[in-house]
DNA sequence: GTTCTAAAATGATATAGATTAGTTTATTAC
DNA sequence: GTAATAAACTAATCTATATCATTTTAGAAC
């Protein structure tokens, strides 16, 4: 027995939205790191930021270049991904709009240990790393903030590691799909809407198993009733059950 | 055939230094983040340190417990262990002297995340979170190196997701002794030696496998003349060929 | 030295999930 | 609408490693 494949959601626009000068002074002051800032502040760190639009699959930086860039999604949402030498990749994370990623701090790493892929058409705004550095320097709450995201997901990254070690593949799709809803899902008629592609090579990178164990497993959750699924949009429709997976 | 196991080392002392006035100054000035500070903010900033004193298998906090504390390794080693539901622990991490664990921001998390547990008799120097974060907020470069440290504990942890996703057990053991190896050993007349107590139980809960597993590719590497262990002490004897089995 | 004990090692068996191979379906291009 | 194609799904087999059970050993206590 199977759940209808055949459910397709009006799908958002996917077009970038442009970056207007209103646009990123209203995002950046929005970053945790930039709130307490002043307007005029603002307007100071505004200036050195640049953006680029990059379509889906458009890669904004490789794993291995020099880097030299901080970078925050303005809107879409990126996927940062790390390869194995035999080729396999594994997905790190999956960032949406005012979420940073890239180079940090100059004097450490100078070269991203990550490659980034635009999820869906984004607009990603980038500033110089020791200009980024300049400005932590000068608002130093903003370096508390930073410290406090990264704490954050160091820990998200244990966490994965906790279960790798010691959850079932089962265990960790439900986990992933449950926190992908958390992050990104929106409330809708048939349940929690999670509106990216998602591919089973994806889920497979998150959760380090294969596409086909992937497909099998969400082929289970399908059956009973947990979620609904397309080539781009995935529904939670019953988180409780689905939580009991974990 | 196997290697003879009967190769006692001569243990160097395992009783924690005193952590006297200067020796405590000199510690934390060589912190990465007061390395810049003045002898006159160095001693500031060492007036808001305590410092206790714990014996092999202490536990200096638990996972869960309220979280007030930043701590500092002044002498001996740490192991950071998060624990499954199932009773399963995973070893997230070994902290050498100078290494900083517990909790940096008292804005963020509240709860400790992981246990810590003296791995030899050590002394800990500890700092209200709250004063730890004033420290931040007045010395911005301090921020910036702390900021750095958690890039790089990141990294890591995101290559042990990697290899837990795609690498054999064989492989994340020959890549977990010499990574500890790099960060502890030290240069003797058999080769590279890790003289911290590393059970089974640690490298299994280090690599996600068995304590059997564990055991079991370490007799291998034994074998191979890879390695020399005892109960409390490891010898790398041939790293090229060890890292070959990464 | 001898005895004791927790850790380590080893052996036999079971199984989750990888691998290989093929079929079906959703979405894009026409 | 139909055809083309990449992703998803499914099935059969294989294997690395978990699990369960037992023996051996290093180092401590005497």
């Amino acid at each position: 027995m199977k759940t209808t494949r055949k459910t397709p959601l009006k799908l958002t626009d996917t077009k970038a939205k442009l970056c207007t000068f209103d646009y990123r002074m209203e995002l950046l002051h929005a970053l945790p790191f930039f709130r307490n800032l002043s307007h005029k502040e603002m307007h100071n760190v505004n200036k050195v930021f640049s953006d680029t639009k990059y379509d889906l699959g458009d890669i904004i930086y490789r794993e291995g270049e020099r880097s030299t860039r901080l970078c925050v999604v303005a809107s879409g949402s990126v996927k940062l991904i790390k390869q194995n030498l035999d080729g396999k990749e594994i997905l790190t994370d999956i960032l949406k709009q005012g979420e940073f990623f890239g180079n940090i701090d100059p004097s450490g790493e100078t070269f991203y240990v990550e490659t980034a892929i635009a999820q869906v058409s984004s607009c990603i705004m980038k500033i110089n790393s020791e200009q980024f550095r300049n400005i932590l320097e000068k608002y130093p709450t903003a370096s508390l903030k930073v410290l406090d995201i990264m704490s954050k997901r160091l820990n998200e990254s244990q966490e994965r590691i906790k279960q790798l070690s010691a959850n079932t593949v089962e265990n960790r799709i439900a986990y992933t799909i449950l926190k992908l809803g958390e992050k990104l899902g929106i409330k809708n008629e048939l349940g929690l809407l999670i509106q990216i592609p998602l591919t089973r090579y994806d889920i497979a990178g998150m959760t380090g198993t294969t596409p086909e164990t992937a497909s099998r497993i969400i082929s289970k959750f399908k059956d009973l009733g947990l979620i609904k699924t397309g080539r781009k949009w995935t529904v939670i429709t019953n988180i409780s059950e689905l939580e009991k997976k974990i």
